[in-house]
RNA sequence: GCCACCGUAGCUCAGUGGUAGAGCACUCCCUUGGUAAGGGAGAGGUCAAGGGUUCAAGUCCCUUUGGUGGCUCCA
């Protein structure tokens, strides 16, 4: 006899189990003609579940209660979207494709498929499958459930020989695994159910229509998908491991509507018009040169005025907060790096070594293998130095050379910059009443990121970090969070970026892979918990994810396509000072270990202006435009005049810049703005005569008047010193 | 690094084996026009690079290189 709750707090009592079609019918038919699936006690599950026991049910529809698509729903017919497309392509292309995992993602849904030898699936079969796609939600084919008891289940699959399939019954039933043996193979007690039955679903008849092991839940029935396409193709590993099967993995996306997937289809048309490698190229913003290499940007002179204008505001935001600059030249020692430990345990993420001539010469006769061997030992003075300060064996005596002179030094483009702030800090001696020293630099830094993630500004090989260390005695640790997070505020609130997340790592405290004492961290974390609860936007605390040497702040944000960037990272750090023997004397006149906080808030400029150009789809606001003003002379007769103007503009500090083609004022107002110009001063005979400039404001149907030529360089230049995200300037205010 | 797709004028792109194309930008001429492109002419190409098939290759095949989407990685 369940008893059933609803949303509203109502109940609604049955005599006997009842499916969740039925309590909707017992709502109202049309609220049963319309639900796709139900939540009871909050998990999705199938319209047709049968009810037993008391619970609390919503009907799931296409609409939640203010008329919004339902996120629930979406789900529902994107899970059932993945099976049609799976079945229309094999349809299409034979019953060899073997299935392995299709799941609904935030916009559509994906099927993970084998494609056999010889076979290929590209965009040209797009068509073809999507015509399926449509006959088949056309027939409105009931999705029916049905399980099976683990002992046929398992007889069933290995009949049908879909290895994969195998592999997902058998976690599901927690058995280990008889085909799958890569590296991510589920350990046991990672098994978090053991499913006695395994569930299957029929797009139809069970025996008779297409089928697929399949937990579940789905919408009721095919034509209730409303509109479902295919739309990319991608690789993908089984389990993401890339030593076992690759995998097609390809994409498609489902809506109630035609209408909806039209939206969707416009607005992300819309969104690749801002991304900031398209606008980047328009707006002659960058440039990526093959011949330069992958990954290496070059700043062309319009983008050049962007970061420099952002850089000048960043620093005179540091000097404030009592920051001392610092300049470190583009490469270092290699004993610098393995004294870091950067090299040789990150080497694959970085440029091979730069070996001086003569030790290659003394080399010759080496294998390659040998050579980089001679180049990562570490000597023994060294290694005894790191261990001994680091209490523990740090590098291992496998990684020791006893005879010195088989060693190979050398020089590395460095990967980050900390090492050689460090060696600022140790080249002076300091006192507990210097503390906390922050040494900031714009600290060009170079990583070999993989070929195929490489991405215009956001993913590259060569790039500047906002950089600086902060060295301070552990009492200070707070206040510094405090402080490198405040200017993040600062920066994001004059930009006008407010669509940003912060991450917050903490350690996993039931490893003991970490170093500093136990009250330290604890102390750290709070204070980065703190720091992160006062910036006002979403944050999240992540056990486990913080550095072995300390906990860690990162600000994520999102580009138009919708994928994660990490921009800046304050990230506390217990180990450095150590391997550096870093030291502070403290009031009892002995020395101390400094903490250090390595913090770059804006990630690099690279990745930062590109993020930047999206946000502002190009229009950059006055004071970051490389032109601020462009001055449009009506017709030749008013190039004299026009001139005038410039030279004033120019004269007050203004990047102003003159059209004097023979195009008529529409073709010169067109140009100035696709060219995203936030100030046209239009003039002629009329403007002239009175000394006044016609001001069209960027984004503004027309010119808003005229106004005196000083009037607007004085209120320009307030609007540029006030760094003012919007534009404001115009006649009259 | 892996898989798929792509690379034609400065830019955006047509061109399915038979003489290399358009629009915009550029240069010149006409037009002197008050707010999102007036008109005309000209110039501009090793069709990413290399190799192969063919009487003939931008087009078909192979290799290399770069880009895009995804996977994996990201101190």
């Amino acid at each position: 006899m369940p008893t059933i709750t609803l949303p509203d707090g109502s109940t609604k009592v049955f005599d006997a189990p009842v499916t969740a079609y039925d309590v909707a019918m017992a709502i109202g038919p049309r609220l049963a003609q319309a639900a796709l699936g139900c939540k009871i006690n909050g998990e999705l599950r199938d319209l047709s579940t049968l009810i037993e026991a008391d619970c609390t049910l919503a009907v799931v529809t296409d609409k939640t209660r203010d008329k919004q698509p339902d996120p629930d729903g979406l789900f529902l017919i994107r899970h059932s979207a993945a099976h049609v497309m799976a079945e229309a392509i094999q349809d299409v292309l034979g019953k060899d494709i073997l299935l392995a995992y299709g799941p609904p993602t935030d916009t559509g849904f994906f099927y993970d498929m084998f494609v056999p030898e010889g076979k290929k699936i590209s965009s040209d079969h797009f068509d073809a499958i999507n015509r399926r796609i449509a006959e088949i939600i056309k027939e409105d084919r009931k999705f029916t459930r049905y399980e099976v008891g683990s002992s046929d289940a398992m007889p069933k699959l290995k009949a049908e020989g879909n290895k994969y399939k195998i592999d997902n019954a058998e976690r599901a039933m927690g058995l280990p695994s008889s085909v799958y043996h890569g590296a991510k193979s589920a350990p046991a007690d990672a098994a978090p159910t053991r499913a006695a039955s395994l569930s299957f679903y029929a797009t139809g008849e069970p025996g008779k229509n297409w089928e697929d092991l399949c937990r579940g839940p789905h919408a009721p029935s095919t034509g209730r998908i409303g509109v479902a396409v295919v739309t990319s193709l991608a690789s993908a590993y089984w389990h993401g491991d890339e030593n076992s099967d690759r995998l097609i993995r390809v994409y498609g996306t489902a809506f109630f509507t035609q209408a909806e997937l039209d939206q969707y289809i416009k607005q992300r048309e819309e969104a690749a018009k801002r991304d900031h490698r398209v606008i980047g190229k328009a707006l002659r913003l960058f440039h990526i040169d093959e011949t330069v290499g992958q990954g290496l940007i070059l700043w062309t002179p319009n983008g050049s005025i962007v970061r420099k204008e952002l850089q000048t505001f960043i620093a005179a935001e540091l000097k404030k907060q009592g920051y001392t600059e610092v300049f470190t030249p583009h490469i270092g020692g290699l004993d610098l790096y393995k004294t870091s430990g950067h090299f040789p345990y990150y080497k694959d993420a970085q440029f091979p070594p730069i070996v001086e001539r003569d030790a290659l010469e003394a080399n010759a006769g080496c294998s390659c293998a040998e050579l980089m061997n001679r180049v990562e030992k570490v000597s023994p003075r060294l290694a005894a130095g790191i261990n001994e300060r680091t209490g523990a064996q740090t590098i291992t005596s496998d990684r020791v050379e006893q005879d010195e002179s088989k060693l190979v030094q050398g020089f590395m483009l460095k990967p980050m910059n900390c090492p050689h702030h460090a060696k600022i800090f140790a080249s002076a001696p300091h006192s507990y009443r210097d503390m906390p020293v922050r040494l900031a630099e714009f600290g060009t830094v170079y990583r070999w990121e993989q070929s195929g993630e490489l991405n215009g500004m956001t993913r590259v090989r060569g790039f500047t970090q906002d950089d600086a260390h902060l060295f301070c005695t552990e009492d200070q640790v707070p206040a510094e969070i405090q402080g490198c997070l405040s200017l993040v505020k600062v920066i994001f609130a004059t930009l006008g970026m407010k669509d940003y997340r912060v991450r917050v790592g903490l350690r996993d405290k039931d490893s003991s892979k970490f170093t500093g004492s136990p009250e330290s961290w604890d102390k750290a974390e709070a204070a980065c918990v703190a720091a992160a609860k006062s910036l006002g936007v979403s944050f999240s605390q992540e056990p486990g994810e913080a550095a072995f040497y300390g906990p860690k702040i990162d600000f994520v944000v999102k580009d138009v396509i919708g994928r994660e960037w990490q921009l800046g990272t304050v990230q506390v750090d217990y180990q450095m000072a150590n391997r550096f023997d870093l030291s502070y004397i403290g009031p009892d006149n002995k020395p101390h270990r400094p903490v250090v906080i390595h913090r770059a808030p804006f990630g690099s400029m690279e990745r930062f202006c590109g993020v930047l150009i999206e946000h502002f789809a190009g229009a950059f606001p006055a004071w970051l435009s490389p032109q601020q003003v462009r001055v449009l002379p009506i017709s030749e007769k008013s190039n004299d005049y026009a001139q005038a103007v410039l030279d004033t503009l120019k004269a007050a500090g203004v990047r102003a810049g003159l059209d004097l083609g023979a195009d008529r004022i529409q073709g010169k107002v067109k140009v100035a703005a696709d060219e995203k110009v936030p100030y046209m001063l239009i003039v002629g005979p009329r403007d002239a005569e009175s000394r006044t400039v016609s001001v069209r404001r960027r984004g503004t149907e027309k010119d808003l008047g005229a106004m005196p030529l000083d009037a607007f360089v004085s209120a320009l230049k307030a609007e540029i010193a006030a760094r003012r995200s919007d534009l404001g300037v115009q006649p009259g205010a």
